[in-house]
RNA sequence: GGUCGGGUGGCCGAGUGGCUAGGCAGAGGUCUGCAAAACCUCGUACGGCGGUUCGAAUCCGCUCCCGACCUCCA
């Protein structure tokens, strides 16, 4: 591990080194998901990404404060900022419900897949609902500053005096020019006239009486604006400045650039140092979308029930899936993708179990093979200092997988590798495979009683092996179909017979 | 339409101005009673057309296609 952590910044649209406010400490905040509906299979990965960037951050050594909010209030329909219905509210309408018993059933949902993909919670994990006071005060701080403006009980942030008095800030995240911005969106948008320019947002939006979710403020009884919750809460809990801001690339704008609008209104502050954006998932080399069909969740991926794929597929195999890809790059799901995904996930599972298993015969010599064995493990780190690149950390690990599988094989000798190494190779590999990547063993968890299912399989195994001493194929030839037929298979090596779940 | 990001071998996916990841599938071989597993070897890919260069899949221009955001979809 030679090298140092360098991130992709969207900021700068560069990778740079990685450098922390204060030393040794790390404050990470992901937008999370608005708990309207069962969490979208996309919003999963961007969470897996970030999931592995907070291990890996941890297992350098960082205090990491991550914080991922819910949002429960001010997501309108089609991110508008006026003039349509909260998406919560409308859902609670549509259900007859209480606003939060919608928010509660759906963050529910969502905690729970979070939990199959194995991704560790949040640190905190704060609610828009419940920091209503630190946004009004943020709305109130950007009004002190002359950044916005109220109309008729609403509190617009005035982006065009933004673009005019702190140059150069507005469109630099996602690339756009505010002249273009300024002039472009003029027609299309006609309810909007209590903005004073259409790329003006609101912070504060007075209800309308029908309006589920209110609040009193200064201005009007009415709830906060979608961006503003965001700004507050990192606030909150990582000052105004912190390190790292990530969330999906859809984010990027107008979401995370009115963050940073506000930021700026607020305490001529950048909240961010570093922007991170995980890219979208596609299924079937198009994007996923409920209207076309072209779409599956993670109950359907979990049980198979979807015309897309040809069975179901563990979390596990589908945290590998995505882990095989760059958090940057777009991931095309298929079902064949699923399926080579799967093999690759259990390979690597069964090269840890064998690689655990294996005892060092003693002495050895520091030879070529020690050497690359080091080599590859550092490499891993490597790798993932270059922005979180899993699919080539994986690449590596899979390189030490043939290694291993060698070395039992016989193809390799323990008398090229040192006690040492081979004792840092198993502990190397355990540690980025469970602690950073996050992966699980599933055959494992799903075994239950493991000490009675492997007590049973050593005497089948000595059965069949009595079986073959005496050349009756039929018995040996039987038993390992039986076993076939129940997904155990046996696998005959030069030191005897192992097996394993399929 | 505007802005941005992509198009890599059968599939998924890294990556890079020359030393050509990895997984899965396929072919051949070793091992094995047979098979499986494992190990070894192999296919020489970078949308199309030009250009820059000793050399480009990697840089530039044009073109086709796909995606994201700008307008409901994470």
């Amino acid at each position: 591990m030679k090298t140092e952590l360098r991130v992709h910044n969207s900021l700068s649209g560069e990778k740079e080194v990685f450098k922390p406010i204060h030393e040794g400490h790390v404050g990470m905040y992901v937008c999370g998901p608005t708990v309207y509906s069962d969490v979208h299979l996309g919003n999963c990965r961007t969470f897996v990404s970030f999931d592995v960037i907070f291990r890996y951050l941890m297992h350098l050594g960082y205090k990491v404060r991550y914080v991922r909010n819910i949002t429960d209030v001010g997501h309108l329909e089609g991110d508008a900022d006026t003039d349509a219905e909260d998406k919560i509210s409308k859902k609670a309408r549509l259900e007859k419900l209480e606003p939060m018993e919608v928010v509660q059933y759906y963050a529910n949902g969502f905690h729970k897949v979070m939990q199959q993909y194995n991704a560790l919670s949040p640190s905190i994990e704060p609610r828009a609902t419940g920091h209503i006071i630190e946004q009004i005060e943020m709305v109130q701080s950007i009004l002190d500053n002359g950044y916005a403006y109220v109309e008729n009980g609403s509190v617009y942030f005035d982006t065009a005096k933004l673009i005019s008095t702190q140059k150069g800030v507005y469109g630099q995240l996602s690339g756009r020019k505010p002249e273009e911005l300024l002039a472009e969106t003029r027609e299309n948008l006609k309810k909007q006239d209590e903005k004073h320019s259409p790329i003006d947002f609101a912070i504060w939006i007075k209800a309308d009486p029908s309006h589920l979710m209110r609040w009193n403020s200064p201005w009007s009884v009415g709830f906060p604006g979608w961006h503003l919750e965001c700004s507050a809460m990192s606030t909150k809990y990582l000052g105004k400045t912190f390190d790292i801001h990530g969330g999906g690339f859809d984010l990027k704008f107008p979401h995370h650039e009115n963050e940073i609008a506000q930021s700026h209104g607020a305490c001529s502050c950048s909240p961010a140092h570093y922007w991170l954006h995980a890219n979208m998932l596609m299924l079937n080399g198009k994007k996923m979308s409920k209207s076309d069909g072209n779409t599956i969740n993670p109950e359907q991926l979990l049980t198979g029930d979807s015309p897309h794929i040809s069975k179901g597929y563990s979390p596990m195999v589908v945290r590998f899936f995505m882990l095989q890809s760059h958090y940057r790059s777009t991931l095309d799901m298929t079902d064949e993708a699923l399926l080579a995904a799967e093999k690759g996930y259990r390979r690597m599972m069964e090269a840890y179990a064998t690689l655990q298993g294996m005892q060092h015969p003693g002495g050895g010599v520091a030879g070529a093979l020690d050497q690359e064995i080091k080599d590859l493990i550092d490499s891993v780190y490597d790798e993932m200092n270059d922005d979180f690149n899993t699919p080539r950390a994986l690449a590596r690990m899979f390189e030490l997988v043939s290694k291993i599988n060698a070395l039992k094989g016989g193809q390799l000798s323990f008398g090229d590798l040192l006690p040492e190494t081979l004792a840092q190779l198993k502990q190397s590999f355990q540690s980025f495979l469970f602690d950073v990547l996050g992966l699980k063993d599933e055959s494992e968890a799903a075994g239950g009683d493991k000490e009675l299912l492997d007590g049973l399989m050593q005497l089948i195994i000595e059965m069949r092996k009595e079986a073959r001493e005496r050349k009756d194929w039929g018995t040996s030839d039987m038993i390992r179909d039986a076993l076939k037929e129940l997904h155990l298979q046996l696998k005959d090596g030069k030191e005897g017979t192992s097996w394993s779940k399929e």
